[in-house]
Parts: structure tokens; C-alpha cells; sequence
DNA sequence: TCTTACAAGGGGAAATAACCCCTTTTTGTA
DNA sequence: TACAAAAAGGGGTTATTTCCCCTTGTAAGA
């Protein structure tokens, strides 16, 4: 009986070559690849490389991060089975790589012996979802009040995260001062803020900017 | 002869575990241990473990984060080899570290043979700087022009990164607001910025405050 | 004792941000 | 195709921020 084929990829090299060590230590499990972000993984996909069973996905990576590597895989590979791993744990981005087809969120500080769980899991039951995700899910069925940035609408955020002034970031996204205040005024009632100041703040609370 | 002794001090179980598979693939290296923070690490010292040859500390913990442990084992064990481990690579923390002791700061998507290296070297010559931290180094000589912030200044930062008006602000801290005034517009020429936005994202920068 | 430095406070003006209510154009879709 | 919704643009006003230059008291150094 062959062994459960993994494919890691992580941008921390010390960490994906270490990880490749544990899960060489299960029984039944074997580390298929390693690649370094989500480019890499998706560039030798399209090479032909076997799909393994599971693939464990850092969420946070420069080149291409979990989430648009997530969206990639739903698109061409919807069935391929996905464990997001990531440090943080906020609601935000757990929801997003769920949402967009992971199977089970784990983060780094997971204790091996559930790692392993969680392997097993979703190789035999096509999920693991710790008491983190169920609680998001249920979080939101209950107030299913989301908020959606329109594509301008970040466009404009990330700007306003700058020194530059409203006219300027009119002049930057070719736009009337006027429609640059109708931005404004839209995002500040949607998002309850009331200042440009709480703006900045949301845009990096909630990874719209990174700084 | 024996093994080179390894302690690792980190909060990422998946990571700690895996990298003890690592660090044991390696000749002439042993795990002596792996601690969840600095606190375990130290009550563990303090309860008469015998030190390793090198410790490696991961610098962002929950508990007691690497700079307040690496402040603790100079202090007390002066002579210690520890290597810091993290993913971030902002001067500041690099330099806090390396004030407090560190012999090598690594960055956690370091290749695994330079991390061998690093760890041979520091055993060997008792030290392992990387080319970022010899750039840190040789920056802070030419440049020392550090920027020192004051308490009440800190303060006003805070309430800054806040929708508050200044007005607010100045009933906040008991100032008129013509004292803010100036408490603003020293900031902005001694930062380098220009907007109340740009005091936001520094402070953010350099943690002075959190969200 | 005589600077020097700095915290605190201030006047007044110009630029920018925030607010409210309105029109035209584009777009999606029933 | 026609209707509704969303995007873009606008007028006019007020509040806030930013800027420059100034005074006073106080405490530490030379």
C-alpha cells in the first residue's frame, strides 16, 4: 500500500524542510515537493507534476500568498485538497481560504500529534475543521452583514494610506476630486468610520495595505 | 566525541518539533530540548538544566518574546551562544537583538545549509552575522543619529492613531491645543513626515502602537 | 549668574478633509 | 429595450489640519 502523498508549500525554507522531516517521521506519509510560493507551485502544476493528496499551504508568502494560490487551485483543480497554515488566526483570512476550498486551517503553533490528526483527517474524511473555524462559520451564518470592497474602492484605500492628498490621489487614479469625495463618503458610512485616520487603521487591520 | 548541544526556543510547536528533525539529520548536532517560550526556557534554567552549546530563540513569542529572554540570558548567563530566529527582518528588532547578545540572527526562509553553517560557526568562531546584519551594523555607525521620542510624545502618538480630533485629544492629555500643535508639528519635522497619516503609519512601523 | 533648552501656550491664515444634497453617465440585467 | 443600480462628477459649506512665527516660565548646565 503506497504512502499519502504531501506537497508543502512555504516560503520558509527552514520551516518547509524541517516540516518535510516530521511528516516523514508518520507512518503512511510521504512529502511529494516542496516549493517556495504559490508561483512556483502553480508553474510546475502547469508543468504536469503529479497532484498529491493533500497540499499544506502557508498563507502568508511574498511572491504569491495562500490566498491567491487558494483561488488558483479552486479554479483548476477544485477537488485537490488543501490545509491552509499560517500563523495568525484572524477572522479575516481563516474565512477566506475557507471560503475559497481549504479544507482544514492550521496554525503553526498546532501540536504535532493534531497535525498528524489533521492529516489523516482530510485524507479520509475530506475536512478538518478545528473549534477556531467552527466558531468563524457559525460567527458568520449570524451576522452575515459582510463587507465588500469594490476593485476602486481598494485602489482608493491604499492610496488614502499614504501622505497624499485627496487631490493627488485623484490625480493618481484619474478621477475628479468630486468622485474621489464620493469614494470617501461611501467607504466611511459602509465601514462606520469617520476620519481618513480610521481608514488607515482598517486598511491594515483587515491586510488592505501592508506596511 | 559528542554532539554539539541544541536548545530551541519557540512558540510554533510545528515548527520547533519539525526543526529538531532537522537540527538531529545533521552530524555532530543533538536536541537537547524545545521550549515553548522564553518563561519555560528560564524556569527551566533556573531549575538547573544544563545549558547547551547554542540556544536558538524565535524572537516573536506570546509569552516572553526573544528580546526580554535574550535581555534575561545576558544578564545571567553572559556567555551563552544564542542564535535568533524570526521572519521578520526590520532593523530595529535585528539591532535589539544583537545589542542583547545574539551571536547570529537567522532568518526563518534561510536555506537549511546556511543554517547549518550558522550554527557551525557560532560553535567554531562564536559568531555568525549575515550579510543584513552586517548592513544593520555598519549603518547604525555611520548614521547614529537616533531618534528619541519622549513619554508625553509617545502619548500624544497614541491618541493620534485614534479618530480623535486634536481638540480631543488635547482634553485627553489636560494640554491646550496649541501645545498638541507643537507636539505635532515637532513629530512631523523630526520623523520626516508631512500628515497626520504619516505619524499613523509610523507608529504602526515601529510598534508604538498595536492593532 | 547667565545662557541654553524645552515645555507649554498662542494668533492668524491657508490648505485639506468632511459633510450634505444633487445631476449625468454607464452598466447590468430582467 | 427599458428600468434600476452603480459609478462618476459637482456646488457649496463647515470643521479640522497644517503651517509659520511668537511669548512665557522653568529647569538644567556652563
Amino acid at each position: 500500500m503506497s504512502k499519502i502523498k504531501i506537497i508543502i508549500v512555504d516560503d520558509h525554507l527552514l520551516f518547509s524542510q524541517s516540516l518535510s522531516y516530521l511528516v516523514g517521521s508518520f507512518e503512511n506519509f510521504e512529502v511529494a515537493g516542496i516549493y517556495n510560493n504559490g508561483k512556483e507551485f502553480i508553474t510546475a502544476v502547469k508543468g504536469g507534476i503529479k497532484l498529491p493528496d493533500i497540499v499544506l499551504l502557508d498563507v502568508n508568502m511574498p511572491i504569491m500568498d495562500g490566498i491567491e494560490t487558494m483561488k488558483w487551485i479552486k479554479q483548476n483543480h477544485p477537488d485537490q485538497k488543501v490545509i491552509a497554515l499560517s500563523v495568525n488566526n484572524d477572522e479575516d483570512t481563516v474565512m477566506r481560504m475557507i471560503t475559497n476550498g481549504a479544507k482544514g486551517y492550521l496554525l503553526k503553533d498546532t501540536d504535532p500529534k493534531n497535525f498528524k490528526e489533521a492529516l489523516e483527517e482530510v485524507y479520509s474524511r475530506g475536512f478538518y475543521y478545528s473549534e477556531m473555524v467552527s466558531g468563524y462559520l457559525i460567527n458568520k451564518l449570524n451576522n452575515d452583514n459582510k463587507i465588500v470592497l469594490k476593485e476602486r474602492e481598494i485602489e482608493f484605500i491604499k492610496l488614502a494610506c499614504t501622505e497624499k492628498t485627496y487631490k493627488e490621489i485623484a490625480d493618481g487614479m484619474c478621477l475628479s476630486p468630486k468622485t474621489i469625495d464620493g469614494y470617501r463618503e461611501n467607504l466611511f458610512q459602509k465601514l462606520e468610520i469617520k476620519t481618513r485616520i480610521g481608514l488607515v487603521l482598517y486598511a491594515i487591520k483587515h491586510k488592505i495595505v501592508c506596511i
